[in-house]
DNA sequence: CCCGCTATCTATCGACCGATCACCCAAATC
DNA sequence: GATTTGGGTGATCGGTCGATAGATAGCGGG
């Protein structure tokens, strides 16, 4: 009644394939096998003839959920030298956010971190090296800071840009895992949280690098600097 | 070998509360009841003339996790007059986040989360009642913008909140459920954290203030103020 | 030292769940 | 319209898991 009975190798995979981030996502990987054959409108074993296993399953959701997820066009845009720094990042943030901010790709990153799975890992540390460092250098460079080249990036000022990702991916946690109401513009709250990063983090950027010009593999400890 | 075989009812009792909390937290509540009776040490029918069914066993570590959790003094620490509200806030925040950034808080919360329970919105409506309104509130006055009394707690003002929240309980989530690596020194950071939302958040919540004393009920638009 | 209480164990049930296999039938081919 | 191909189903197996019941054994009171 639903659909045609019969469809192409191919279009029923995809079918399966779309089902599954729908179905685990919602309910976890713990989820059967039948109930996801159920939603989808076939019979359990159908799920076998296009993937070997439940575990095959879950790693083409995983592959559905996290590839296609990282926009290239983040690393040009936090580049693009024409635009100002302090609007780029704010560009990037509120197009990141919305990139983000989804039921399916908040509940299923933090599933497979739950899961143990080094996904989550390998995920952020990119997101760490291809963003978090670009970030960094516009604010420093905004400021008249000594770029990364100079002086690499300290351990605190990872730190406040994590703090930024942190505020923006919560408010996908409140609403996706937590079940919280969220304001209605987000958009404007990113925006905004965003403002407030490159407006107040400068003044605690600029004490760390002066006292503390520390790399990430500590440097030899001779007292302590004036906080 | 290992332990008495014969406890007293309340003492075992307590001992697989305790190990349910543990194993939980570890492996989800899926886990299974045999695998957390022989972490324990006993069989697994063991289990049921303690607890009728392994649902009142998550209760249990609900419980135990989510009670015992709040500190009645972090209100009375908000409310002290006698110190600076500067110093009372981080103090706050040192405080809060030694109790909440624990390998068993940060897992229960998450996987109570994406289990639907309503512990989480419970719990978090708590600390918005209790905490954020307090924190605005002292920050307003230490700025010396109106009361809350005055002119009801906007949106952003809670955003603000929230986002400070999120740096820091994010922290707990990239240790215990991404297993990244974090600063050795958190307590360094999360004042650094509490310190750039003080110097940074007021002029946000100032231009909020001026131009909308917009209360949670959304108030009627009649055009843009300015940004 | 023996008895009774009860904490704990062994054995097992019934439902569930992932996976398999033999079979069916819709659609493409000639 | 007969044949072939392969998408789809029904039935079922073996293992797992929550839960139960009866047997066993350690501890306290007399």
């Amino acid at each position: 009644m639903a659909s045609k009975r019969r469809l192409s190798a191919d279009e029923r995979e995809r079918l399966i394939a779309r089902g599954a981030v729908a179905f685990f996502c919602e309910v976890g990987f713990g989820g059967q096998t039948r109930e996801l054959a159920k939603r989808l409108g076939v019979t359990q074993p159908l799920l076998y003839r296009y993937f070997p296993n439940k575990e095959a399953l879950i790693d083409r959701v995983y592959r559905e959920v996290y590839l296609n997820r990282w926009d290239p066009r983040w690393e040009e845009l936090l580049d693009d030298d024409s635009r100002p720094a302090r609007e780029r990042i704010i560009a990037f943030y509120r197009d990141y956010a919305k990139a983000v901010l989804s039921y399916e790709w908040i509940r299923i990153f933090m599933f497979s971190g739950l899961r143990g799975m080094n996904l989550n890992s390998r995920y952020l540390t990119l997101v760490r090296d291809r963003i978090y460092t670009r970030v960094i250098r516009e604010v420093r460079r905004e400021y008249g800071m000594p770029s990364p080249a100079e002086v690499p990036i300290g351990e605190l000022e990872f730190e406040l840009v994590w703090a930024l990702h942190a505020s923006i991916f919560y408010i996908g946690i409140r609403k996706w895992i937590y079940g919280l109401e969220i304001p209605e513009n987000v958009d404007e709250v990113v925006e905004k949280l965003a403002t407030s990063f490159l407006d107040g983090v400068p003044a605690v950027m600029a004490r760390a690098l002066e006292g503390a010009p520390k790399t990430r593999a500590a440097r030899p400890r001779r007292g302590r600097e004036r906080a």
